[in-house]
DNA sequence: ACTCTTTCCTAAAACGTTTTCTGAAACTTG
DNA sequence: CAAGTTTCAGAAAACGTTTTAGGAAAGAGT
């Protein structure tokens, strides 16, 4: 492949002044910069992205870090609708998308990684243990950072996007309500999850509004994963209880429930209500297709993406941007009114 | 960020004899080496990836070209579960995925954005009219490529994973037949995709085998897409016709044909049976619950990157490698026993 | 004709590695 | 102990860019 010099040979100027007029600065004579770039082209010319990065230390890449398929707080459709977002809104601006899945290093620390490989920003799309990783607080205090969705909660200076979790949270708890459940068991995702708690706030808020007195003993945090809510469940309902209701804090942990309770001669909707959280692409089919909160996954991939690119471009100001993206109820079938 | 010089200092010895120990060099003293190593993992170092990809003229990263959402022949659920599975694998070997997706560079090729990036090698998902791109040719020239699913059909010497289009189509294609279906309309794709000419090869064996004569008409080229399935079935339907079943080259082309045959007034499976071909997410919960062809996305995935990775690492020996990976029909809902 | 600008170009350093080549010191061997 | 061999470390070049600082030539102003 040519190189930049080849081209200097070729045209017979120097490295230096190819190189501006390739770059466009202004103390290039017109005709020397059209025949720089009519030559570029001709030798079918492109620029070497590591010597470049090497020198002036910026990349157009993204950097993307995900949670691993077996924490299955993210699941597969989730992930991949964040992906198509943010890669459209990365595209159209410029940028490439690199996702970091060698495993090879796994002791370097996330700021090493990234800087290692040049981003220019990262998005983290994080779950369970990964949240509580110590050194992922040199990452956003070096580089442009943008979570979704999951914050480990002790941090606060992050930029952010996430779902109304408290509203949606709400929202869903009056449902039960209205439907005449007062007793619900609140399955609430892993304690250090700011999601968690705040689905937690809007369940609390939604039964005081109701002035349902709020049972901590009906609120149980645990990983958010079918296998943990399962296990939860079974042993939850083996024991007498009044409980009616169920409002786990995702649907896979839904499903995890629903399995638990049909194992135990309890029907859904017939005896327990269910609701999750996300609306994954198998709810609709479950059976009972489960009533569920929607989290607008697109939207929150897009607005995580134009945030990111506005810090990367406009060299942080140093001011934090949170932004909360609507989530709303779907009901489907997996609740009952309760017979009072 | 430490780099070379600072272990160098830190440990006293020189560059180069920290290089060496940082790569495993042989002539290096062992206490040397478990200084320097224990040096670097305190320092949190680790190499520039610039600086070492511009000396190496190698990276530890592999490219993803793939088609647009609007392109319909790949939709967002199977793009996303090659996706995974080349993650996994790659990741395992120590690979991290560009994904290129910037739209300011459209005017370059293929090869210029690889070789420009320093990807080590290429996996192509391309749809539609991408295919159809002369320059896609230099691409595979130069650098280790894998293609998924579709290839261009008049490039041959490609490395290439798809499903065993032609056995499944077969299959298919069977099925409707022992349903006692002998006039059936195949919805073959497009032209350019070796897919779409496998699929049609499978169906006409099928054919063949019970004695059916093939009939050149039953068989329409058309684009990927929901809406050219749709407006070819609507306008195949509204003229008299002694089809019974179709079988097309994809789910949403299948869903295509059953919305143009509904409207028509026609009941699938009553009046029509129809197959479809990927089984995609939503093709279980659609209604009629679609028969389809399963494609193993994740097996295609992992194995185009097996392929690539082989291909980088043992510098590319020339051989073109072809894996077929097998596919085979899911039955459920959409297709019916023709009164005879 | 002299100075002051402006225009355009170049030399050279720098980025952080890898790798080849050279050689000092320490061992072997007879 | 001389000569040969092995072990280990370092110097320096190279990779392909960008960018700073400088300066020659040409033009402008008086």
């Amino acid at each position: 492949m040519a190189n930049i010099r080849d081209i200097a040979k070729a045209t017979g100027f120097s490295v230096s002044t190819v190189s501006k007029a390739l770059n466009g600065y202004s103390d290039i004579n017109l005709k020397t910069k059209q025949l720089v770039l009519k030559t570029a082209q001709e030798m079918d010319y492109t620029p070497n992205v590591m010597a470049r990065g090497l020198i002036t230390k910026k990349s157009n890449m993204i950097g993307i870090f995900f949670g691993d398929q077996t924490n299955s707080g993210f699941d597969h459709p989730f992930f991949s609708e964040f992906l198509r977002s943010i890669k459209d809104v990365c595209g159209a601006e410029g940028y490439d998308i690199l996702i970091f899945s060698n495993r090879k290093r796994e002791s370097k620390s996330y700021k090493s990684i990234c800087i290692e490989n040049g981003v220019a920003g990262v998005i983290l799309i994080l779950t369970g243990d990964q949240r509580a990783d110590q050194n992922i607080r040199a990452l956003h205090e070096t580089l442009p950072t943008v979570y979704i969705d999951s914050v480990p909660h002790q941090y606060f200076n992050v930029n952010m996007v996430e779902s109304d979790n408290e509203s949606a949270a709400f929202e869903a708890t009056d449902y039960l309500i209205q439907l005449n459940h007062t007793r619900i068991l609140k399955i609430a995702g892993d304690q250090i999850a700011k999601a968690a708690h705040d689905r937690v706030a809007g369940y609390k808020n939604a039964l005081t509004k109701h002035n349902i007195p709020v049972d901590e003993q009906l609120i149980k945090y645990c990983e958010f994963s079918q296998e943990q809510s399962y296990k939860l469940t079974k042993s939850f309902f083996s024991k007498k209880t009044d409980v009616t209701a169920i409002f786990a804090s995702s649907d896979t942990m839904a499903y995890g429930a629903i399995e638990a309770l049909k194992e135990l001669g309890y029907s859904v909707p017939g005896d327990i209500s269910v609701i999750g959280f996300d609306d994954i692409d198998s709810a609709a089919g479950y059976s009972p297709a489960l009533t569920t909160v929607r989290q607008q996954r697109l939207k929150i991939g897009q607005s995580a993406a134009k945030i990111l690119i506005n810090i990367i471009e406009n060299n942080n100001d140093g001011s934090i941007q949170r932004v909360t993206v609507p989530a709303h109820l779907v009901i489907r079938e997996s609740c009952g009114n309760r017979s009072v």
